[in-house]
DNA sequence: CGTTCTTGTCCAAGATCCTAAACACCATGA
DNA sequence: TCATGGTGTTTAGGATCTTGGACAAGAACG
């Protein structure tokens, strides 16, 4: 006996199958960040339960996104076209910030960041689990980025691109920190 | 053995009390106007559990506050001493409006309305709970006022002041909008 | 002093959430 | 064709939320 729960006036599931769908994550992968499990997601995305405040909160953290955000968001809004500053998502850590374009945008095909890495600062070395490509450019500082056994430091004006699944590190090994845009496809954020 | 949740990045216990207090309303009525029960309002303001979305925005109907609100609120905040329009909190319907002054501020003594009565639009006649007294002034257009037995309709820049105990209701009996500025103390909302 | 009302807290039992595991489907590749 | 790895969904059962009621403490009143 399948059941849906009565409409309320906030849709929780649709909201964060939006959420998900538009930084490119998988159920599964959500539910590895946030700490819980994909049934869960699958559950609460067709509102089949409405998820307790701190599983919804620990979800969140997955993404990550505050409550307050998640009830705020505006899922109405025709696809926004200029972002200033203000308008990315921060995706990363102070260390390491990411800073998303178009985060809402639904169907998004397209991944670009504002990526900052503080001085000493360094990304995982990590396989990536999609098969796009990446690509981008220094705008400011200097970064230490290997790409399978190839290492070279890129400083403004230069640029990389390759593809996501070989393994890959960035590491910011001068005393300023370094700014970077990037894009990749499809997305993975 | 009483178990306390875990302290999460939101005070969900904390707000919903705080909210509950500042409007000046007991655990039961609060659950009476959500079609909850006492008990579960108890628990989740002591956070011993994690209410669902679902239960808290039934709780949060009663206020009336949305979930976007609820977690926007900033506690924080030091006592404000003015308030824009837009500051007021709405308590009412479109019928009769009900514009609250300083709704946030903890430990409220006294509550100030703006209401705004739409033409044909009157309060259910009930016998309110607490024993304070009430005041207001009409600033536009008329209304019928009937406090225990008499009858009288009031205009602009005339007032009334009643004990809240006496079974009183208001009635829009004219063609226009009236609004009306009054006070009463201890707070009900 | 009791009586009666209010308040918030606490406690089984029932309802719901959440997990772990399985399932069905699709795409890729040997 | 079969194996592999990805996707979202479903289900049984344990964990948690929610209810209905009892409880204790305080205030108002006679």
């Amino acid at each position: 006996m399948s059941k849906i729960l009565n409409t309320m006036s906030i849709d929780v599931g649709a909201r964060l199958r939006s959420v998900r769908t538009t930084l490119g994550l998988s159920q599964r992968e959500l539910a590895r960040r946030a700490g819980v499990t994909n049934g869960l997601i699958s559950l609460i995305e067709q509102n089949r339960v409405s998820p307790s405040v701190s599983s919804l909160n620990k979800v969140l953290d997955g993404v990550p996104m505050s409550l307050a955000e998640f009830f705020t968001l505006d899922l109405s809004t025709a696809p926004q076209a200029f972002f200033g500053a203000e308008d990315l998502v921060e995706l990363g850590n102070p260390e390491v910030s990411l800073r998303l374009v178009a985060a809402q945008r639904p169907g998004r095909q397209l991944t670009m960041l504002h990526e900052r890495y503080a001085a000493g600062a360094a990304t995982r070395e990590e396989m990536l689990a999609h098969r796009g490509e990446e690509a981008g450019m220094v705008i400011r500082g200097r970064i230490e980025l290997t790409v399978g056994g190839a290492t070279r430091v890129l400083g403004p004006g230069e640029a990389y691109y390759f593809a996501s699944q070989v393994p890959h590190r960035f590491r910011n090994v001068g005393r300023e920190a370094c700014e970077i845009i990037s894009a990749c496809t499809p997305p993975t954020f």
